[in-house]
DNA sequence: ACCTGCAGTTTCCTAAAGGAAACCGGTTTC
DNA sequence: GAAACCGGTTTCCTTTAGGAAACTGCAGGT
C-alpha cells in the first residue's frame, strides 16, 4: 500500500506556506533586501546614489530591482523635470511595513555572527 | 571632481548590511523557508516524509538543503540503527531562534494577499 | 521471486540570475 | 571642447540554481 502521509493539508498550513512564498517572491533576489535597507534609512535617493551606496551593484541590475519594487508598491518613482533630469526613489508607507522582517533578519545575522565568532569558537 | 557620495559607511550600518546579507545566504534557495517551516511544527521527521509535505521538492534539493541547515546547525540529523535505516530531522533549539523571522514573513505575506484581493482591488 | 520502502547519490540537462561593457541623449563644469 | 554627471537600456556572456530520472544497497511483506 503506497504511503501518502499528510500533515501540511490543513487549511491554515497551507496558508501559511503560501504567504511565505509570496513574501519570498516579492524580495527574492540578491539585491532586494539591501535596497530596501538602504532607503529604509535614507528616504528619497537618486540612482546614481543608490549605485554608490549599494556596495557591488550594477546599474542594469539596480534599474531592475527597483522596478520589480515599484511594481509591488514598495517603492515610489518620481521625475523631476530639472536640468539633466533627476529621479528620486522612495520607499513606500508601504514599504515601512517590511522594517519588522528586515529588522528580524537584521538582529538574527548579528546574533549569528557572534555566536561563531564569540564563544568558544570550537564550532566552524 | 568624482562623486563618492557614502553614507551606508558608518559602522553601524554596515554591520548591519553584512547581517542581513548573512541571514539571506543561509536561508537561500527556493526551499529553506518551507523546510523549516515545517520542521518547525512538526518536530522530528524523517526524509520521506519530509519529501511528501514539502510538496515538490525532489530528492536531490531535499539533501542538499538538509545539508546545508545541518552544517549551519539549524537542524539535526540522528541515524537510527532500525532494521532499513531510519534518519530523524528535527529542528535545533537554534533553528528555532529562525520562529520570529518566519511569523514576520508568513504575517507579512497574508496582509499582502488581503491587500491585493481584499479592499477595492483597483491596483494590480 | 518480486515489489515496496528507506535514504540518498549521480548524471544530465534547462532555465534563470547576474555581471561587464558599450551605448543613448542631454547638461553642466573645467 | 573634453570630461563627467544624469538615468537608464541593450547586448553578450558566465555562473548558479534547480529539476527529472536512473541507480545503489538493504530489509520486510506477500
Amino acid at each position: 500500500m503506497k504511503k501518502q502521509a499528510y500533515l501540511n493539508t490543513t487549511a491554515t498550513c497551507n496558508s501559511r506556506i503560501t504567504a511565505i512564498r509570496d513574501t519570498m517572491e516579492i524580495l527574492s533576489g540578491k539585491w532586494k533586501f539591501h535596497i530596501i535597507g538602504t532607503l529604509l534609512q535614507s528616504d528619497k535617493m537618486r540612482f546614481m546614489d543608490l549605485i554608490r551606496e549599494v556596495e557591488g551593484i550594477g546599474a542594469k541590475m539596480l534599474s531592475k530591482e527597483l522596478q520589480d519594487l515599484e511594481m509591488n508598491h514598495l517603492v515610489s518613482r518620481t521625475v523631476l523635470n530639472t536640468k539633466p533630469i533627476t529621479v528620486e526613489y522612495q520607499i513606500t508607507e508601504y514599504g515601512r511595513t517590511l522594517e519588522p522582517i528586515i529588522n528580524e533578519i537584521a538582529n538574527w545575522g548579528t546574533e549569528y555572527r557572534k555566536s561563531i565568532y564569540g564563544s568558544t569558537k570550537q564550532e566552524k
